[in-house]
DNA sequence: TGAAATTTACTGCTCTAACAGTAAAAATAC
DNA sequence: GTATTTTTACTGTTAGAGCAGTAAATTTCA
């Protein structure tokens, strides 16, 4: 799953999916997430130009989580609380 | 964190940490990614607005994985594979 | 089957993300 | 300390995302 089209187009699937169970349409989950019609209609389409902050409301929404993880996750955690212990 | 803002936040950190430990600049990293470098830069300032092509081209760059769960991603999972297997 | 609801696929319009270029600010190296 | 590199923060331009509206295609359901 290395191909970035295709976690996009996965996640469109994951997203409408979900709607689906939800027994939502994609005009109650646009009204819902604050974005327009077609915009829910792109993310379940796979298109790959939507913006973060479109695409994370639906996700929110839906109660989907988004998990980043790099090799340097760890440090980055402890780096990350040691900063903002700061003066 | 639920807060929208607070994640793309913090994976702007996440990145720019990951980048900073491979000894790149932003402009090298762009250049790799296929983006501009003010589009690496947006992206490590948190802008919420960026395009998930744009920033996934740069997190496969890191090595920085995605990752989507919501209450139902194994039943998807199920469904997934049974759908692929349709005629 | 046929009617209603939903999704798909267009439309034009507006707004802005992406971009390279540049310059100032900050960090790093010498 | 100064010079160099890097980052930050602007610019103007261009391409296209977001959007509501609409209509056609599809699905749902009685």
């Amino acid at each position: 799953m290395a191909n970035i089209t295709q976690v996009i187009v996965k996640l469109g699937e994951l997203v409408r999916f979900h709607r689906n169970k939800a027994g939502l349409t994609q005009i109650q989950l646009a009204d819902l997430a604050g974005v327009g019609k077609s915009t829910v209609y792109d993310i379940e389409k796979g298109k790959s130009t939507v913006q973060i902050n479109s695409l994370f409301a639906v996700l929110a929404i839906m109660n989907i989580d988004v998990k980043f993880s790099g090799p340097l996750s760890a440090v980055f955690e402890k780096w990350s609380v040691a900063q903002s212990s700061d003066k």
